[in-house]
DNA sequence: GACGACATACCGACTGGTTGGTATGTTTAG
DNA sequence: CTAAACATACCAACCAGTCGGTATGTCGTC
């Protein structure tokens, strides 16, 4: 999608119509505003996300929670390489633009990182299950951190230009993880 | 500044003269462009969160460089209770804006992260050479990750419109750096 | 199966308002 | 007197959204 690589507020419907080949009478029919075409996307997201992520790769059929955890992270540390319009969030994108001015797209957007973070939780806690983790880290925290690390190396990336800082600190995540499972207390 | 609120599309030329009082000629005679200004807000950003986070809080004088660093990390957690425009981070909210239509505002907003994360990396040095540190991680390595994770805490924060879970990250994050400095080896 | 009544899908010219930017005039300081 | 600092009025381009119109069903009724 084009608003993905140039963001909500600087692609217009104009685009998007030219875009998609459709009419704008087309789309204020399907629907009544740029802001519902915006909340259709994030719903839209939040399934293409998950096929992406959590249904498609083989290596979501592994066994292990904590390996399945560990190829989940490398997956989107891989996802790095190549040009934005591939690794970028879309809702994470759109929610910096318009948590200011409308709550509706906000709200479309948290709905959207929500299901992703707690469909990993899922994961995170089978893991957490077999093996116990340290300080009694909850699963759905290790989720949104991992959510986070994952934006915020997003934004290196796009600032600098290129993956290695945002590689990096995907990396730093992934020793994180396994140093809270190694050792970690089974209660 | 109102564009650290709003983000940089969404705010007018017109808006920014209003808020800051000054007639849009008078604009027009100190920038040449919107982009000048963004490119001028970003350098000016550089320096006010080098105060703010490197020189007024009574922490920065702290001897011990890890304490000092987790202050640092105590600090940033402390910002997310408020309202956004108290934490964004101006560049980091630009160049998610920019990186695609402006190269201009993306080099603008790298230089101010890479100023950050350049500074913060010096006081990891410092640890590390007093403490040592696992795996050899590198101090500029390490200073990435922070400034994503906090990004990406941003990101959270607003998307939740809550400070709730972004905190919780950077407590993961306050953990990650203390295991890395207990029991590191020093070379 | 022929007919009108109504609904849905769609088109593209148009509108009112906003945008970044300019042209031109006025004030102020050295 | 001059040049920089500022103000005012204005512009063309662009924006999201509207509106009258058309083409294509798809019902119920006799």
């Amino acid at each position: 999608m084009l608003v993905r690589k140039q963001g909500y507020a600087a692609t217009s419907v104009d685009e998007i119509c030219a875009a998609a080949g459709v009419s704008k009478g087309a789309f204020f029919h399907h629907f009544a505003s740029k802001e519902e075409l915006g909340v259709a996307a994030a719903e839209q997201w939040t399934v293409r996300a998950d096929e992406l992520i959590f249904t498609l790769p083989p290596w979501v059929r592994i066994e292990d929670p904590l390996e399945r955890l560990l190829a989940h992270i490398d997956f989107r540390m891989f996802m790095l390489e190549g040009p934005p319009e591939g690794f970028t969030c879309f809702v994470g994108t759109m929610v910096q633009e318009s948590f200011a001015s409308s709550d509706t797209l906000r709200r479309a957007s948290d709905a959207s990182i929500s299901a992703y973070c707690e469909r990993l939780a899922v994961d995170i806690e089978a893991a957490i299950a077999r093996y116990g983790i340290r300080d009694g880290v909850s699963a759905i925290s290790l989720s949104y951190h991992i959510q986070a690390v994952l934006q915020g190396a997003f934004i290196i990336a796009k600032a600098k230009n290129s993956p290695k800082e945002a590689r990096d600190s995907v990396l730093h995540l992934k020793r994180y993880i396994k140093m809270l499972f190694e050792r970690g207390e089974t209660e």
